[in-house]
RNA sequence: GCCCGGAUGGUGGAAUUGGUAGACACGACGGACUUAAAAUCCGUUGACUUUUAAGUCUUGAGGGUUCAAGUCCCUCUCCGGGUACCA
């Protein structure tokens, strides 16, 4: 059999395509733009792993498809290359970042990712540490800064004692740290801050009408996290007034205590004397404790007694003021009225520590003792005076929030779970915040004209733990002069969390040529929102909430035309290996390499394609590289000339093969469209198979096979397209157009049921009326035996396919 | 706990709107070629009863709707992922 070379064919043609430029768009003539981006990856030194190349195939296919179909496609490539995870290994190893960085991007590309035949525009490159692109990373800091979407503030914040820097929320996974596995800890410190919360209805609202993968807009909808309720006014016995936030306004009669968080600021304030002592002890205790420690699976619930009493807004019923962990600062007001008849937490506490349990809504069935268990659900209220008899439920807007609204008590109000981004970090390897502190100014942005601030190259770029940046020990970087005063100054020494470097990187990819504009006016508006991005779950909170966040910005700066920056995103599944994830630590980790270079990158593509369903994920198993290579062997074969022979270059005449090629056109089209991979690998088979089995041997047979298989071994189709006489690159020629009345087949086989079950199949023509084939069924044999001594009393025509006879 | 996915042969996985379950592969078995092996090609391959032929069963478990259920509805089990004291 004919085989084709991978190592030799492939060679041939990345030559030829950078050689031609065939992965180069035109960006200003584009006449239909299509922006198909791919999540970047950051450049490790352990080398591409296999779940990129799956993502990244994946991504490519669209974009090839989308270029046969007629499309400027433009598919660049960058390195997310700041952040921690360089940084942390350039630590263990002792490799200074800006050294190792360079030389892994450029194995990155030259060994690795150039190799896989993805139709990469490498004109347009982008690495997040040269200072072309963290100049303008800069930028976006100081324009959100200007606008006081961003802005410094003192607060307890998420420490990784690990990293020895701060983190944001989405960046403690189970409580400790995404990047190190450290436990977090709580640590009260001044930091940046991102107003994230700004936006965060219209974000969440937004998501509805978007069109992205339902588990990543169900993800991000958990995250931001709306609960509308109201805001209810107390007021402590002699002290000052206070607002608790909560959904259940109703149950307000039922509310026997208060609980603080230990952060409230009211609290060393309404602490009695007598309490003093022991409230200062549980506020310490709370901020040692680590995210862990507090969330604990079962903990028990803590807290200790102020002293004082808040007074009851409704009924003047003085209530004991609490302060527990077990409310979170950060959230609501920061203090809660609790009701433990009806909130399974207040009734945990509550049975603790001898506080009373008061129900007041009335379920009208039998429940549990309120005093044993709390009742969440819906119901009429009772012991609430005035209010008894009015509806009680778990959500939604009451008339009892209206009643306590018009007598100045309460408002409505709508609260997030979502938290401003903490931006800062007091680490080495990001870009250099561009603030200026001035003890007469204060904080001053860095005029647009000096940045970038450059990233000094130090040696000693540790992390200490002070809680300061290594940078603030390096003079010669911070001090400096106020841009505004021209006093005495010192820089802002920590850098930008990375996530902002990756929040806007598809802008910077079309306008790389530009050196005085993060983006290009014209550019952006004829590239972008980018119209299909493909990626992984994984950064549903992260890297995907933050690029809505910044596109929404900059849309409300002035910057941007638009507030969401695609147009729709689509999340790949994962993929495993013999049913395991894969780790370092279980030792199964793929290396792509290998399997390149044994059997070639189609190869390879293809079987990562074929192994399951691209948007569920799928499981790898190691003979599947090989057998694939075979197939491609067999298509290779098929479709070339026999030995001796030629292609008969008259369309195909068997209405078979006719069949075979025009419904393969049509399933693969549609299999591409819906990312169904897998089973466009199976129809290629098929057609190959009957192509193989009738010894067909036609030109436009095997120019379509080319064409059909073309995404996903990329250098195979060229090199068939060539050998075929076929002019350009295979991915110019449009891709073909299907037949539909060849799609019918002439003859059809007609499953009989009786009662359901299948008792015969007979092969009769297609398109006959139920009229016409009700005498063929009966007299089938294998179906009379069944009707014998039987009536039929119904009688079910399935067009071309079925029919069931229903008989008593 | 809550929110999403899943569960189909020995294995990975197919199955547009309910209409032939197991496409397409892998593996296994048998055969051809070969001194032999590899490679390649051809055939068989869900389980059970049984000689053939035929029949029965079969999509995690149990119920239901329907002429017809992997697909729709209810209850439950297990697995994967996300999230977690958010008032």
């Amino acid at each position: 059999m004919a085989k084709y070379d991978p190592t030799a064919v492939e060679a041939k043609w990345r030559a030829r395509w950078e050689k031609d430029g065939t992965d180069r768009t035109d960006l200003a003539g584009a006449k239909k733009p299509f922006y198909n981006l791919m999540m970047f990856p950051y450049p490790s030194a352990e080398g591409l792993h296999v779940g990129n190349l799956f993502a990244f195939v994946g991504s490519d296919i669209q974009g090839r498809h989308h270029r046969q179909l007629g499309y400027d496609v433009f598919e660049p490539m960058g390195f997310d290359a700041f952040g921690m995870h360089s940084e942390n290994f350039a630590l263990r190893t002792g490799r200074h970042p800006a050294e190792m960085v360079p030389r892994n991007i450029e194995r990155f590309r030259e060994s690795q990712l150039k190799k896989v035949g993805l139709m990469l525009d490498w004109s347009h490159q982008v690495d997040t540490t040269s200072p072309e692109y963290y100049r303008w990373t800069q930028w976006m800091f100081v324009t959100l800064f200007k606008n006081d979407l961003a802005y410094r503030k003192r607060a307890s914040v998420n420490w990784c004692p690990g990293c020895k820097t701060v983190l944001a929320a989405e960046q403690v996974v189970d409580g400790q740290c995404e990047r190190c596995q450290s436990v977090v800890t709580k640590k009260e410190m001044a930091q940046w801050f991102f107003r994230t919360t700004a936006f965060a209805g219209e974000m969440l609202d937004e998501l509805d009408g978007m069109d992205w993968s339902e588990r990543t807009k169900i993800a991000q909808r958990n995250w931001i996290g709306r609960s509308q309720g109201a805001e209810v006014k107390f007021k402590i016995d002699g002290g000052p007034e206070f607002a608790v936030f909560t959904t259940r306004p109703d149950t307000l009669f039922g509310a026997t205590y208060m609980v603080f968080s230990p952060e409230h600021p009211l609290v060393p304030e309404i602490t009695t004397e007598a309490q003093k002592a022991e409230v200062s002890r549980y506020r310490e205790s709370c901020q040692s404790l680590t995210e862990v420690e507090r969330q604990a699976e079962g903990r028990e619930k803590t807290g200790v007694f102020t002293g004082a009493h808040a007074v009851n807004p409704v009924n003047d019923a003085l209530v004991p003021v609490w302060v527990a962990d077990y409310v979170l600062m950060g959230y609501g007001t920061g203090a809660i009225m609790a009701v433990p008849a009806h909130d399974e937490r207040d009734h945990e506490f509550a049975l603790k520590f001898g506080l009373p349990i008061v129900q007041v809504v009335d379920p009208g069935r039998e429940i549990p003792d309120v005093r044993t268990e709390a009742f969440v659900g819906d119901g009429r209220l009772v012991n609430s005076h005035e209010f008894n008899g009015l509806e009680a439920k778990t959500e939604g807007v009451f008339s009892i929030t209206s009643l306590l609204e018009k007598r100045g008590l309460a408002r409505f109000t709508t609260n997030y779970r979502l938290r401003d981004w903490c931006v800062s970090r007091q680490r080495y390897w990001g870009p250099p915040i561009p603030i200026v502190h001035c003890e007469t100014c204060g904080p001053v942005a860095v005029p647009e004209k000096d940045l970038p601030v450059l990233l000094p190259k130090i040696d000693d770029y540790k992390p200490d733990g002070s809680g300061r940046s290594p940078l603030a020990r390096d003079e010669a970087f911070h001090k400096t002069v106020c841009p505004e005063c021209g006093g005495p100054a010192v820089r802002e020494t920590d850098v930008s969390d990375n996530f902002l470097c990756s929040a806007w990187y598809f802008y910077r990819y079309p306008s790389t040529a530009f050196d005085d504009r993060p983006f290009d006016p014209e550019l952006t508006k004829k590239w972008l929102p980018v119209d299909l991005y493909v990626g992984g779950n994984e950064h549903a909170v992260l890297h995907l909430l933050y690029s809505r966040w910044l596109c929404r910005a900059l849309h409300k700066c002035g910057f941007l035309d638009f507030a969401e920056p695609y147009k729709r995103f689509v999340a790949h599944g994962m993929i495993v290996k013999n049913g395991a994830k894969m780790s370092k630590n279980r030792g199964n980790v793929i290396n792509p390499d290998e399997y390149i270079r044994d059997f070639g990158a189609d190869s390879f593509r293809t079987y990562l394609m074929f192994m399951g369903a691209y948007l569920e994920g799928g499981d790898f198993r190691d003979g599947g590289v090989r057998a694939m290579k075979g197939f491609l062997d067999r298509l290779y074969a098929a479709v070339m000339p026999p030995e001796g022979g030629t292609l008969d270059e008259n369309p195909p005449a068997d209405p078979e093969t006719r069949y075979w090629l025009n419904s393969t056109v049509r399933a693969v089209g549609a299999d591409f469209k819906r990312f169904s991979y897998n089973t466009a690998v199976a129809r290629i088979m098929e057609l190959v198979n009957h192509v193989t089995k009738n010894s067909v041997h036609n030109l436009a047979v095997s120019r379509t096979v080319a064409q059909l298989v073309a995404p996903l071994a990329p250098h195979l189709a060229e090199e068939i397209w060539e050998s075929l006489g076929g002019s350009g690159s295979v991915f110019d020629a449009p891709w073909p157009v299907y037949d539909e009345e060849a799609c019918r087949r002439l003859e059809v086989e007609y499953v009989v049921q009786v009662n359901g079950k299948v008792r015969g199949r007979i092969p009769l023509a297609a398109g006959l009326s139920p009229e016409e084939i009700e005498p063929l069924v009966l007299a089938s044999e294998g179906v009379a035996k069944w009707l014998e001594g039987k009536q039929i009393v119904k009688k079910i025509y399935v067009p071309d396919k079925l029919v069931n006879l229903v008989v008593k």
